[in-house]
DNA sequence: AGGACTTACGAAAACGTTTGCGTGTTGATA
DNA sequence: TATCAACACGCAAACGTTTTCGTAAGTCCT
């Protein structure tokens, strides 16, 4: 049994295509008994028009695009749940589309999406995207009249509404707690500048300790390779933080720019015989599964990634439903919150 | 700067649309000349097919629709990695729809997008659809000549192509590694029966043991309520299995089906005073991100997502690409591995 | 020069909707 | 009885494609 259409109801009811179509959408236009006919047929059969056909009339798909680098990320995760929860909410679907960090995926999905499948964009652009600076694909969506938000990893001089976490603050606040209870010398594990929120994060760290007068020891600031991160990789990645650990015995402080490294940290330095919290308090960023459950649980930044994604999803609807394209740009910041956990206690 | 049509550019190049779409297509039928220009000027002004015309004309979307109970959850992700992996190689598009678990979203959310919206379905139904034994939805869409693959989390009764994990034996292989490292009493953590992989993983526990000659003690076994899997009642489960390690204390191996309940598990027995792995030994089910990050790091049975996602949509899009929507159905299953980690050696 | 072919293009239908407009039938009014 | 609303419905266009078919002009042959 195919999908019913308008066609197939006309022809067996014997009216015309139109006077179907009027009839389902209560038109006055039909005498109140072929309508009660034809919506009982169309009940019956359970007819639900093709939306493909819809968005072609319309204009309008539906859908949004999200281009995120990655899925297998608790953080990117919970945005998509914020999105598509109002997506639901607002008769939108989501569609998604991963870049895998790399910039040629990222371009190709966009214009895959790009070409009708979509009405608008919700992404956080790759890695490779922020090293080369190229963001043509951005503006040239932009300009053939399709809206983006971005969201998290947001580029500067793309004109578009945006919403981002206050890395610097969270990260601030973090690094401030840690003074807050006492300790002297606080590291920090970053990753290399050229990672937009890594970078951000560190400007955090700084201000935080120029706030407390503590002079900054560019031996306790520790920029690891995007290469360690991968779960191949996880070997170089304990190496590196233990001779870090070990070069810098007087750290008793500690702040990670994410959970991995918060957790591989932690890990080495109870290996080395020191314990958490009351040898090194650690702080984390990003509110995931690992620094619930990991023992001593993590105290960590929470970006509130499901906010965010609610706020980015409404920003592109509002664009949407309300046909305004055009500048002003929004640009929210969702706050940040310190959770504290046994790592800090 | 709106999109280009076909039309568009006939007008532009004073010819009909169909002079175009033929010269695009390197029809035969137009001269070098005009093929030339026109493709040109469509190169120019970067012409690309509204993906929404030909969806409609095709009668294909060429995207694949994903429903599963819930994002946030490593699982998951590494399944629909799997699936865009396969799907973006071979020009689909991944729409995906969140059932939180409720029956009533996964049947609207199939419904918005049964209506044209993609070709196939690949679904993992919801907990309470496991539960209500409802699966008119699924049938109904089977019917009307949508295919539908059912990953993990399957039903019998509905026929279609599966892709699952072989949880039993899985579950096996793990109880019998603790057996073969010296085990004498071994528990198991697991869910409600209504939870079809905690059944089966609860019958994999079981085989072991018989295999074995050991009997299976009730007491060991813990069967926790779902409840206590949100976020916010990790107290509670805490609580039930603190009480659990308590009456058993002579519990020297445990089987958990999955990394919460391991990890929370390994937490209490060290509050106990046990030490992991030397009095007891720990393994779990799922091979996600707590598992490698634990310390101890946790040894686990590990699924496959991302093989299980690629052979789902490997199996939907040959369904499709043939055009062969009928029976016989195929049942793939993807084989478990045994991660060995510190919580074992 | 007239017929048969080839070449090069346009018209139109189809996919499934929605909607403005035209039109035949009815009943009422003058 | 002629006029005219009101009513109830059908036609056709439009959204952007692809593709089949029709056809005008040009080429070739006898």
């Amino acid at each position: 049994m195919q999908k019913l259409t308008l066609k197939k109801i006309s022809k067996e009811l014997d009216v015309s295509i139109s006077t179907v179509s009027k009839a389902l959408r209560d038109s006055p236009e039909i005498s109140a008994d072929t309508r009660q006919k034809i919506k009982a047929f169309a009940k019956l059969y359970n007819y639900k028009p093709n939306n493909i056909a819809l968005s072609l009339k319309n204009r309008k798909t539906k859908t949004i695009g999200v281009i995120i680098p990655e899925i297998v990320h608790h953080f990117f995760t919970t945005v998509i749940s914020g999105i598509e929860k109002i997506a639901n909410e607002k008769g939108y679907n989501v569609i998604i589309g991963l870049s895998n960090e790399s910039f040629t995926k990222e371009v190709i999905n966009m214009e895959m999406l790009a070409n009708g499948s979509i009405d608008g964009f919700i992404i956080s652009v790759s890695k490779e995207t922020q090293l080369l600076l190229d963001y043509h694909h951005l503006t040239e969506t932009i300009s053939q009249g399709m809206p983006i938000i971005m969201f998290d990893r947001t580029v500067q001089d793309v004109g578009c509404d945006k919403v981002v976490v206050d890395d610097i603050l969270g990260a601030r606040k973090a690094v401030e707690k840690l003074v807050s209870i006492g300790c002297k010398n606080i590291g920090i594990i970053t990753t290399m500048d050229y990672v937009n929120v890594g970078k951000l994060r560190t400007m955090g760290y700084r201000e935080a300790l120029k706030l407390h007068n503590i002079p900054v020891n560019e031996d306790l600031i520790l920029k690891l390779k995007d290469e360690v991160n991968d779960a191949g990789h996880m070997d170089i990645l304990e190496k590196e933080i233990l001779r870090y650990l070990k070069k810098n015995p007087k750290i008793d402080g500690l702040f990670a720019v994410n959970e991995i490294y918060a957790l591989s940290a932690m890990k080495q330095a109870k290996k080395m015989g020191r314990s958490i919290p009351e040898d090194i308090k650690v702080i984390g960023f990003t509110d995931g599964i690992l620094s619930k459950y990991a023992t001593p649980s993590l105290s960590t930044v929470s970006q509130h990634g499901k906010a965010l994604g609610e706020a980015a999803a409404n920003l592109l609807i509002k664009r949407l439903e309300d046909d305004h394209f055009e500048p002003p740009f929004e640009t929210v910041v969702v706050e940040t919150e310190l959770i504290e956990r046994e790592s800090t206690m």
